[in-house]
DNA sequence: GGATTTATGGAGCGATGACACCAAAAAAAA
DNA sequence: TTTTTTTTGGTGTCATCGCTCCATAAATCC
């Protein structure tokens, strides 16, 4: 144990161990995860779906990531750090209270309708009908959506305090009424959906704005 | 095989066949079937939960009903039918088509909420994530969906002809806001959402009307 | 180079999935 | 009662599920 390692110890969050190194890259493999759990979901998506679609065997599967369970928990934190990050983005954006639920609505158009992924929202559509077996995905993938709406709910609450919003205001409501309106898009979007259209239905829920009047 | 034939052939709807009868009735246990179906989806719920919940043997199940698959069939269509005509009558409802869509939406916070019956909508949140092999299935889901949005849309144009709505009015987006949104609920309904939530929801919703003066 | 440490491929496990078959049972018709 | 028709319970089949074990290969450290 002395410490003339080669390079360094652990130069950042590559581990330099000792023994035969890995032939495959943890995130890119998660990643490859990720996009099969988005589009099939959990149970749609099979032990050897994943190990293909990452290219890893059974072996390196399971003592890289455990199980299929903690895979899936991998996913869904790769999901809000790597495909999700617009969400958070367009709430902490500067600019009114308004803007920022425009931009929201508006990327959730776009995002929700790249071709470059799986179409819809990885967490807005998941396990929402499941066996008794999987409760514990199903709490998870609701507990992630009773987050989402309560940081709609917090930014709302933030309009109000600063005056985009007011006094009257619902921020619980109005924060259910945008989360079920995005996840409605999302099936929408699943169901092969244009941008156009979705664009259009985010447009519509902006109609439904609390007036300054009201 | 000479035709001397009991009585009649096929007295209405109910048979009086010649041999054993048997000791279930068919709606019974479809109606079985379809709570399980909507609790738990399509490949949520298995061959031995069926015949459990229904009371019937493996092969009662197979020669009744066919195949699992073809028992969702039926079982949607009993859902649309026996749970699911709250939708269509409050499009054909009488008064006007803002009226009929309000009455809509708060027919949907209230039967997504029933203490009777599973939580949120059989259709409106299945089969959205599947693997390969169950794409029957997803697109059956789709298409009822699609279908869904198309009565909408038809109502809103007869509201259009009938002066309740501007002329500008884009239907098809209208309908397809609605329906986002009553997919929404179903899935608000489905984590735990209470009736005045949801109804809260539909309220906010109807503020997206079109103006007259749009 | 030799020892050590770690990843890899492949075979295999018990459980469960949907479905199929068959002899026995039950009830109407003759 | 006998015949005919249909249902029924039990058992078996074949595939797939998620997961595990083990001998081997490939690196690093001494």
């Amino acid at each position: 144990m002395t410490p003339k390692k080669s390079g360094g110890p652990k130069p950042g969050g590559e581990r330099r161990g000792r023994g035969r190194p890995a032939c495959f890259e943890r995130e890119t493999a998660l990643c490859a995860a990720m996009r099969l759990f988005w589009e099939r979901g959990y149970d749609g998506t099979s032990f050897d779906d994943l190990t293909g679609a990452m290219g890893i065997s059974a072996s390196s599967f399971y003592n890289t990531f455990g199980s299929k369970e903690a895979l899936y928990h991998e996913a869904i934190e790769a999901y809000l750090r790597v495909a999700g990050g617009w969400f958070f983005d367009a709430l902490a954006r500067e600019g009114g209270t308004r803007a920022a639920f425009d931009a929201l609505m508006a990327a959730a158009a776009v995002e929700f309708t790249r071709d470059d992924q799986p179409a819809g929202c990885m967490i807005s559509t998941a396990a929402t009908q499941c066996s008794p077996g999987q409760v514990r995905v199903r709490d998870l993938l609701a507990g992630q959506r009773t987050r989402a709406d309560a940081a709609l709910a917090t930014r709302l609450e933030r309009g109000v305090a600063d005056g985009d919003l007011p006094e009257s205001t619902d921020a619980n409501a109005l924060a259910a009424f945008y989360g079920s309106l995005l996840r409605g898009m999302a099936v929408q979007a699943r169901d092969g959906a244009s941008r156009e259209r979705l664009r259009e239905i985010a447009r519509i829920g902006m109609l439904a704005w609390p007036d300054e009047g009201a």
